[in-house]
DNA sequence: CTGAATCCAGATGGATACTG
DNA sequence: CAGTATCCATCTGGATTCAG
């Protein structure tokens, strides 16, 4: 038997566990970063996302975008061309955080502004 | 002089600068979890918080609530009883990321789904 | 060009014990 | 109750070098 609070409880469990679930897969320092920057052009190369991502080595650019490639986020494209080129697109599961980019992309504009003041 | 190709790529570094923004108040093993705790409740005491989010330590819990302090997401507020109990809650800022936090929750619903496999 | 491998400093975070 | 302090293992991530 349960009350409405417990109820109550085990929904927000699964909620935070849910938003648990995202992080898990966002979180890393260039993630979002790298996603926003195919995302934004459609199709890029190793190199082009090496220079998007202002700050990032290629050690961890192939590092988390492999991980993003476990997850389904983004697909991986070797391209016949002389030397080898590799070509990042998203996915249509990884399009599907354009919201959340563009939620988080207005909110930090909003953010910075209230904290490093206008 | 600045052709429209660079005005493009000028716009995408400023929103891939406001999402690196967003995200490093929101990294953080905790952090999400810590203000999904407090925003569903309202008004949550630390030990509360600690009984919430599954998995994290009194040193960390501390460290990141103070983190969100600094950013303005949460407000402290000691109350007077006996022992000394503290209450926090997300400040009119804070209280702006829940639209945030309720895409990634959704979105985690569907992403376990998609990894796990339903 | 696209990585993988190695080395290594510094950050992260758990466990535990302690304070007001 | 709400932290702080300390110790310590592990992880992170930069720099550099190498390979296909």
């Amino acid at each position: 038997m349960s009350c409405k609070i417990e109820e109550f409880q085990q929904e927000q469990k699964k909620r935070m566990r849910a938003v648990q679930d995202s992080m898990d897969v966002l979180n890393g320092k260039w993630k979002i970063s790298i996603i926003s920057s195919i995302c934004c052009y459609g199709k890029r190369r190793f190199s082009d996302i090496l220079n998007d991502v202002e700050g990032v080595s290629n050690r961890m650019l192939s590092k988390e975008l492999k991980e993003l490639e476990i997850n389904q986020l983004v697909k991986r494209t070797v391209l016949d061309t002389q030397p080898i080129t590799v070509q990042y697109e998203l996915t249509e599961h990884g399009n599907t955080l354009q919201t959340i980019i563009s939620n988080l992309t207005d909110w930090g504009i909003v953010h910075r502004k209230k904290i490093v003041g206008k």
